[in-house]
DNA sequence: CACACAATATTAACATGTTAATATTTGCTA
DNA sequence: TAGCAAATATTAACATGTTAATATTGTGTG
């Protein structure tokens, strides 16, 4: 008896893929007149939510991985947008600083992003948006009940 | 009054991507043993379900853009996976057909992945798992209702 | 038929994802 | 205390995502 594989219209990874497409295609055009990236607008969000970071966690604040974080933060250092320093308690870690560049970008777009997460409210319904939040969390290993 | 923005554990994008996270580690594992990557599994997976394809079509399908799909379809070219011919009657179309070694791959995988999605049906319960895929469906632009 | 325009595919350039390898610094322990 | 393991961060190598530019072929219209 050979099980089939769901056709890729009902597979879980690629409705979850499309799914995030549709949700980025009016973020990023957000951010195209920003001049930063999806990747870099959350690591300055995270940044401005909880303040100075070490990379560690930041990376796993911004859901990054560290290696792709090393290569963001030289971005946005050399763009005026972060400062970084050697933690000299403990010289293996570095922490992480908004600038008021930084903030200001922030500042600048977060009306316009609340509008498209309303839109998407509107779009799921706002009772069923929590519950996508909440099936969602119960495929995240790291958030896992 | 100033709207905040959810915290990032609450946005939809990143929720979106940490479930896909999630999802795609032990489909991941599975693909290391074959050597593919995962956007080359849904190339070979597309054509294992519908046959001989053109490029646009499977890209579509395989949720790639074309530029993407350009350079898969050289990689499992050389890997001997699929083949490809241009279209007599219209040349500027490009067909991609997956070869016998290709479907072995298929073939010798598909009882692995069908375990890995029963196990996700298993964590989020048979009927919400419906119910999450209806609700992602509502933020993919190409199957919006 | 000439020409503008659309469709398909590739190439280019840059940013990120992913895994493995490599420092560097700490901490623990024999 | 010497030495090995763990923690943090970076670098390397390859694949993909994303947008723009280019090449080629097909279509329609004056």
């Amino acid at each position: 008896m050979t099980k089939k594989l769901p056709d890729t219209a009902r597979s879980l990874p690629i409705a979850l893929m499309r799914a995030r497409e549709g949700v980025m295609i009016p973020i990023r055009e957000m951010l195209a007149d920003t001049g930063i990236t999806e990747q870099q607008w959350r690591v300055l969000r995270v940044l401005s939510e909880h303040g100075t970071l070490d990379s560690k966690t930041l990376a796993d604040r911004a859901s990054l991985l560290l290696p792709s974080l090393t290569r963001i933060a030289t971005t946005l250092r050399e763009k005026g947008l972060i400062t970084q320093k050697r933690d000299e308690s403990d010289r293996r870690r570095q922490f992480v600083t908004i600038t008021p560049a930084g903030q200001k970008i922030i500042a600048d777009n977060t009306a316009q992003a609340t509008d498209i997460v309303a839109e998407f409210q509107r779009i799921v319904g706002k009772k069923d948006y929590e519950v996508l939040l909440d099936l969602l969390a119960r495929l995240d290993p790291g958030a896992r009940n």
